[in-house]
DNA sequence: TTGACACACCTAGGCACTCTAGGTATTATG
DNA sequence: CATAATACCTAGAGTGCCTAGGTGTGTCAA
């Protein structure tokens, strides 16, 4: 991977509830779309989602349902519930703070200090 | 603690190695700097920063130096090495572009997908 | 037909790091 | 003289990403 495995902590719980805000997705899926959409700067690992897909269910943010595709195979499609809604949206603005945070530490323009 | 703890891995390291590049610090003083200058958004607990510290120097990412405060205090103060000054800018721009990928995620416009 | 590969799901255990919660010692303050 | 702030330290808990394995289906070339 390119970046440290440390980083994406906490930000895989959010980007999956996004994702899944937007449409229903199933998990091979949301690992496909966040490579493209990132430009293949990050490629998530199945030992990462699927674990977390389950915390989420299990937490009550996303709902799971058995589809299949048109070539028969097995898809466990997720949606996101109401409550999923109101925590990515809670998560969303903390990154958003968070990000903001650690720029201004990291990258603090001389003088800048109050 | 305002933010998950899961955020904040990864990016304690970089913040540190940043603030001693700017000046040699002593653990105490870095974590009241990081509170003020992430105006209370972020505020380390010692046991996060100092084995953080011992980490850098077994890397030889930052050296330490006894010092006293004109109080009497005894004060360990930290500088960045070359390494560390390397290893910082590495990982300053590794945070970036992937804050930058999470983005793309968190925050798509809709249809800005390539 | 058979082997390889992509699809699509799953889990146990390792590892690394933050936090909790304690400790020591000095100085300042009420 | 007790309390708080300063200033350092560490062991252990908890958590979640990754490694590395597993199952089964569909497709395609040799």
């Amino acid at each position: 991977m390119t970046y440290d495995a440390d980083l994406m902590r906490g930000v895989v719980q959010p980007m999956v509830l996004q994702l899944v805000s937007e449409r229903a997705m199933y998990g091979y899926e949301i690992i496909k779309i966040v490579h493209e959409r990132t430009k293949k700067a990050l490629e998530w690992k199945e030992g990462t989602l699927y674990p977390c897909l389950h915390r989420l269910e299990g937490a009550g943010l996303v709902k799971s349902q058995w589809g299949a595709s048109e070539a028969g195979r097995r898809r466990k499609y997720y949606a996101i519930t109401k409550t999923g809604l109101a925590t990515l949206k809670k998560q969303a603005g903390e990154w958003s703070s968070f990000a903001s945070a650690v720029n201004a530490v990291l990258f603090a323009t001389a003088g800048a200090s109050a």
